[in-house]
DNA sequence: TTCTGTGAAAAACTTCACAGCG
DNA sequence: CGCTGTGAAGTTTTTCACAGAA
């Protein structure tokens, strides 16, 4: 394992490895190359592997990577290979639908606790978990051994939300809240904000329309 | 107006920007610096001179840029100073989700369409929309003008509906579901995923978690 | 004077090209 | 022989630093 600084980038592409070598891994493909794998995610094969050298030597020179052994390597790199435990805050349209999504578990993102501050919703059960209030964000998020927070509140809730889950000792957020949220630095902060995707593609197709028109 | 080929990293702050922008504009703001604007996003003050530079000259020196004026410019610049119709493929939680999200109508993309496969999806009505089969994009997403596709279906089944989106004709698409796809290079693709950011701040968390102990 | 706009310098990231191992 | 691992080259993106306008 080298010490080197780990850019961003690489951690975003490891995710995307690791979801290609699970479609692998269910297709019972047993080998890889960087190639192969570089296709399939749409970047370059030294890209790859330069990536993989972050953490290690995984492959096999003259042969490629073992899918298996690739994605345990991958997995323990990131730390995804265990479960965390997830407090969400803020049960609205967006948090109802991850709660019932069962991606987040699958992947190894337990929800084991729902907060919101609307009386009218504190009580009610979601995909088998009840919604608390979020002042009890900190007795319960300890009791519960959270570990990360998920913000779905709207956007002018959202820091006393990250306020509740840093008192509760939480290390990691990911934002849904389009807003930038105020946290001490050691605690990990994660924006998502699927709207910016949107202004994307907007722009890219006013931009080949233009080049269509001139 | 430059020519030089815009980056990646400079579209999605400029849609950071909008969303601070419009904070601002609510609040009564009406000037901000290049400073106050990189402390509210986090980032670099000459990083906001530079990415609006390829735009144009927009603010005043001395002063600063007026916030209104600014929005005005960015939203015009990035293609957003419109309604685009979009059309959504898989009603399943997500695709609810974003249906009831006010979010997207207010921020410029107007769902006209819902589309599934499933039989018993077909004909229901959510938020004041009728889901209609996936059959039935081409027909309907000529009429109903869709210029963009967002793709909320089970991975198995994102490109098949990325099929019936580009036949219908979308110039974009935004794609929720965890796979790639393959589309005519004239169409623009953004991949959305959360999962990546939970297992970034899972990563992160390890790291400091490490650097604690040694 | 203040704060923008911008070349030039620095840093970060990506790609190349090939040595080296299975 | 084929494909990885990696220094070196190349490219892109970020930051600096300062000239110049209000």
């Amino acid at each position: 394992m080298k010490s080197t600084r780990i850019p961003r980038a690489t951690i975003q592409r490891l995710a995307a490895y690791v979801q290609i070598l699970e479609t692998l891994s269910q297709e019972g493909e047993k080998v890889i190359s960087s190639e192969g794998l570089a296709r399939a995610c749409g970047v370059n094969p030294s890209q790859i592997r330069k990536d993989l050298a972050y953490f290690g030597e995984f492959g096999v020179r003259g042969v490629g990577y073992y899918v298996q052994d690739l994605l345990t390597a991958i997995k323990q790199s990131l730390g995804i290979d265990r479960i965390w435990n997830v407090a969400l805050v803020g049960v609205g349209n967006l948090g109802r639908a991850l709660l019932r999504h069962k991606i987040l578990r699958k992947r190894g993102f337990m929800v084991v606790g729902a907060f919101d501050c609307d009386p009218f919703k504190i009580g009610e059960e979601i995909a088998g978990l009840e919604v608390y209030s979020s002042k009890r964000l900190q007795e319960l998020a300890q009791e519960l051994n959270v570990e990360i927070g998920v913000i779905t509140t709207p956007p002018k809730r959202a820091q006393r939300a990250a306020n509740y889950l840093v008192e509760a000792g939480v290390k990691g957020i990911v934002n849904f809240a389009p807003v930038r949220i105020d946290v001490p630095e050691n605690v990990a902060v994660e924006y998502v904000d699927f709207i910016h995707h949107l202004f994307s593609v907007a722009f890219n197709i006013s931009l080949n329309l233009s080049k269509g028109l001139f």
